[in-house]
DNA sequence: ACAACTGTATTATATGAGTAATACGGTTGT
DNA sequence: ACAACCGTATTACTCATATAATACAGTTGT
């Protein structure tokens, strides 16, 4: 069964994009695995204090990126492989070294001292 | 005259954070510096392609932070000296840092590699 | 003085995110 | 068979973001 113990609900972004993106994190650090379950609508979102229909949302497009399979009735759980493990790992690292990338450079921050700020910030 | 050349709106986040993002990445990058006028409201909106009332709100939250002076009438301009300089560098240092290295952690990536990864998406 | 700007304020409309309350039909375990 | 779940869908409401169209008063340069 995958878990949300440790989900915590941030602002600033929308929250069924939180969870996608929760989800995925899961998926490339192993903790989510082929085959798992999933908490269904209800569950979920009862657990995060959120609608259900922004569980829906989530799950939804997790379905449109064939990450879940859902049939009308029964348990959604996750339908993974090598491939798209992959996929989603070189799409998260590029996607978020880049963001604090170019925030930094529009900073003036060199790259050592970028790298010394990540070193400095890692523990905590 | 604070320039925003090269600034480009990106879907995500709402414009006049962005707005205010790209100011306060130009004062900690130097290139915007203190009594710097500010392009007017009418003149920046029609620049960006954006309402005048979006680039307001970025203004009025840049004079909150006291950061820029408006007098009804008459141009905007910033007002900084070196405490806020360091106050803004550390806010979006520590700010752009933790996003990055939290979400790495999430995906189990250990410090060396996201430094690697750092490392290699610097150039491009 | 006066035209051309400036900042500020108001009202209205549209869209997306999130909530709320239901409803319907499929599955699963007993 | 049947109760208790499940996924899915619909309608209505609130709120923040963004746009649009004005309006008014203060400043600035000529």
């Amino acid at each position: 069964m995958v878990s949300f113990d440790g989900f915590r609900i941030e602002d600033g972004s929308p929250i069924y994009l939180q969870i996608l993106l929760f989800v995925k994190r899961g998926i490339v650090a192993g903790c989510i695995r082929n085959g798992d379950e999933l908490p269904s609508r209800r569950v979920l979102s009862s657990f995060l204090g959120v609608n259900p229909n922004t569980v829906q949302k989530a799950y939804r497009l997790l379905e449109e990126e064939c990450l879940i399979q859902s049939r009308a009735g029964a348990k959604s759980y996750m339908v993974l492989d090598k491939a798209k493990v992959d996929r989603i790992r070189r799409e998260l690292l590029e996607y978020h070294a880049r963001s604090a990338i170019n925030a930094m450079r529009q900073m003036g921050i060199s790259k050592a001292e970028a790298l010394s700020v990540i070193d400095m910030f890692w523990e905590s």
